[in-house]
DNA sequence: ATCAACTATACAACTAGACAAATATTACAC
DNA sequence: GTGTAATATTTGTCTAGTTGTATAGTTGAT
């Protein structure tokens, strides 16, 4: 008679639960087994019924914790109706962060390169998440001069944002004086931020900003879900 | 593929942080809570990573007191570190050049829009291959509106060259007008082009080009490796 | 016979929360 | 200032629960 698998209506009915509201985004549905006991089939049956839903980007599951209704209420793009475009002058000005650390230590033989600095000196360090629309879109770590700026990590506290934090430690203006993009595949940590699969492909950035004399004040770095984000460089005005 | 446990992805961001310097001889790294709010993970999984660490002899925990850095690792693999550099605004003009297809087709409806032309219009496609010491880097093709440069197909083929091409069909000087970028997963063919394993990362360029006056004159994608390219945005030179 | 769907079991990896033990910090009396 | 007690931090340990993966076996249809 019937010759749908179990493991699709299985995930048809979970698709309509979510579709229906029954389980809003970023909330977490029944365990596996809770599932498995509902259905009267076994755990593995509903996995694949989760993994189907994983696949359409409907949910995402954390080990250990459980599997969440993904920030994606639409369905996937086809051609440009989704856009998540970030220009890179913008890439510092993302609406949307989430502290993950704020650290004082010693600069790495880059960093002191970058920011004119000796290897050892101190720096403060903002290590931060963007998200757009709830979606984790890039992963960013930020470098100052911590004899320049010593209470910058009290300002990035309370404003979140590069830009006014510097503004705050008297930096008005500054501008992009180099960056450079690379694809890479993401590490398991990266992954795990970034809401992806590891080895997904992310794309690398590096950028040192200076004040208006040409004296660095931030070397930046970011990787973002290659999926999620497209760098557009606007090489005319805008 | 690569399964790795997020504990050692952290303990070997943990053991690059103190190879490079960035946690010296005796400093306390930051407590566990803080590091697995950095990572995005139970203190748990921090503290297994730790617990490597220890075990390697690198750190030393005292309860109550936090861990503390032991010893440098006397042997920490350092990465091969590549150096391609490439300027975005040379993705286009890269020496070393093969061709591997010119043909004349209709524009689809993306390159229509960026050409400024009607789906179905006649284009001229430059399909080629980037080198640098003999290693393939990119991918590229070059789309042209056919009707106002109907004989680039042979300036090309004379040349391997875009500029130069451009140049023969009375285009003395263009700008890049726009470029967008993001990271993929290379396929099987770009994979077999660029000497990469299907799946590796690519950095996916998407460029137009203009004359003077601001018409549209090659519309350009290129698929770079990840592994062996860089691009470098030269925002100084305005 | 073969293959897909499903079951059964076991273990690894990670999360979650609670509490204990050692240390650091602060407040206060003197 | 100095010593002490109270409080807050921080690491150590424990229990329990959840997802990820691997292996082996059963069932049923073509």
């Amino acid at each position: 008679m019937s010759k749908t698998p179990v493991w699709k209506s299985i995930a048809l009915s979970l698709t309509s639960d979510i579709a229906e509201g029954r389980y809003g985004t970023g909330d977490r549905l029944p365990t596996e087994a809770q599932l498995a006991a509902k259905h009267g089939v076994n755990r593995h049956t509903v996995r694949r019924a989760l993994s189907d839903l994983a696949d359409q980007g409907l949910v995402h599951a954390r080990r250990g914790a459980g599997v969440f209704v993904a920030a994606r209420p639409t369905d996937y793009p086809i051609g440009k109706r989704v856009r998540y475009h970030r220009s890179i002058s913008a890439s510092g000005k993302i609406p949307g962060k989430t502290i993950l650390a704020l650290t004082t230590r010693a600069a790495d033989e880059v960093e002191a390169e970058a920011l004119g600095l000796n290897v050892g000196n101190t720096v403060h360090v903002y290590d931060g998440l963007s998200l757009a629309d709830g979606q984790p879109i890039g992963l960013f770590q930020s470098v100052f001069p911590a004899e320049r700026f010593p209470d910058i990590l009290t300002a990035l506290a309370d404003t979140h944002s590069v830009t006014k934090a510097l503004q705050i430690c008297g930096i008005a203006d500054y501008t992009r004086i180099s960056t450079r993009l690379t694809a890479r595949a993401a590490t398991a940590t990266q992954a795990l931020h970034l809401h992806l699969s590891e080895g997904a492909p992310v794309l690398y950035s590096v950028g040192i900003n200076a004040d208006p004399d040409g004296q660095p004040v931030e070397y930046g770095r970011t990787v973002f879900a290659g999926e999620r984000v497209t760098l557009t460089l606007n090489d005319g005005d805008n």
